[in-house]
DNA sequence: CTTAGAACGTTGCATGCGCATCTACATAGC
DNA sequence: GCTATGTAGATGCGCATGCAACGTTCTAAG
């Protein structure tokens, strides 16, 4: 089952995938999540605060009025419903966030940017920017950029909402 | 801090960072968790593996006879150590690993891949290449593929190796 | 108006992970 | 040889997350 690349153009299993484009996908995913971490890492100790803390601190405050349905912001950070859920519950315990209730459905609730969390936010923004740029945007030229953003756009036509 | 400046015309922050740039990192992330996510469903509904178990039984199925100490492995799978214990742990349990003491250092020990292990992967791995094909690869063409080798490359380095 | 079904958000529960710590062993310095 | 420091792996603990189930409210069909 070793995955010797004999055959260069040919195709290794039921998936037609030749190893260099296995190769491709695993270093994909090796560079996110080293990515990631390294970005996480530098918000916790410069601000303590996760990386799905400041994406939730970031949406809100873009957001119309710094609030969105619970629903909507779940999706928007890419977490479960319930898994939203309990990151606001910190979030308004520590003060950076309230739920508000909406007037037209009363079943809905709005998460709320409060003024401590925007000033929160503003604190981390620079340190999760030069993260994106020393670990990401630096390391790219324009045209690579433009290259990988096309690519995006493939991958997923939807991602660029947001 | 090497500040190669993008010559970005709508600097937006500290970070010297254009909007353009941000959602260009956004998208990656978003794209990345969502075939992420997708591919473990497609495991665990068919196989009931977890993608950590596949990357751990396939890294082990590459090794020069199918063991790897487990500090190696842990690198490997992006998983650290104590995760990697728990890890071993399950699928030990489930037969598909097994552990071995390791001569040269009474200290290590190998993670084997036992028959069942070796199996289990083989029926799975199809399941795996459709997912990285279907939301991947068939996207890209050639060139794209070639530009995004070429990017990761740059961006780490050493993610190639593995 | 009534009722069935869907949608919103929360909660119980299980899981999987990382950090700090621990033990056992290895290696360098004396 | 003997001690000090470092390394491999396991364990206690806390935390964040997802799934399934629940109550509440909205919406559509009759």
């Amino acid at each position: 089952m070793t995955v010797t690349a004999s055959e260069s153009r040919d195709a290794i299993g039921p998936g037609e995938i030749s190893s260099e484009e296995l190769v491709v996908w695993r270093m994909l995913q090796r560079a996110q999540v080293r990515i990631t971490r390294l970005l996480e890492t530098d918000l916790l100790v410069e601000h303590d605060l996760a990386l799905a803390s400041y994406d939730v601190l970031s949406q809100l405050s873009e957001a119309p009025e710094r609030r969105l349905r619970m629903n909507d912001l779940a999706e928007r950070v890419l977490l479960s419903r319930s898994g939203l859920t309990r990151l606001i519950d910190r979030l308004q315990r520590d003060g950076l966030v309230q739920r508000e209730a909406c007037a037209s459905d009363a079943r809905g609730l709005f998460a709320v940017l409060t003024d401590a969390g925007a000033l929160r936010l503003a604190e981390a923004t620079p340190t999760y920017l030069r993260g994106i740029r020393t670990r990401f945007l630096d390391v790219l030229d324009a045209d690579e950029l433009r290259q990988c953003a096309a690519m995006l756009t493939k991958l997923f036509p939807d991602a660029a909402e947001h």
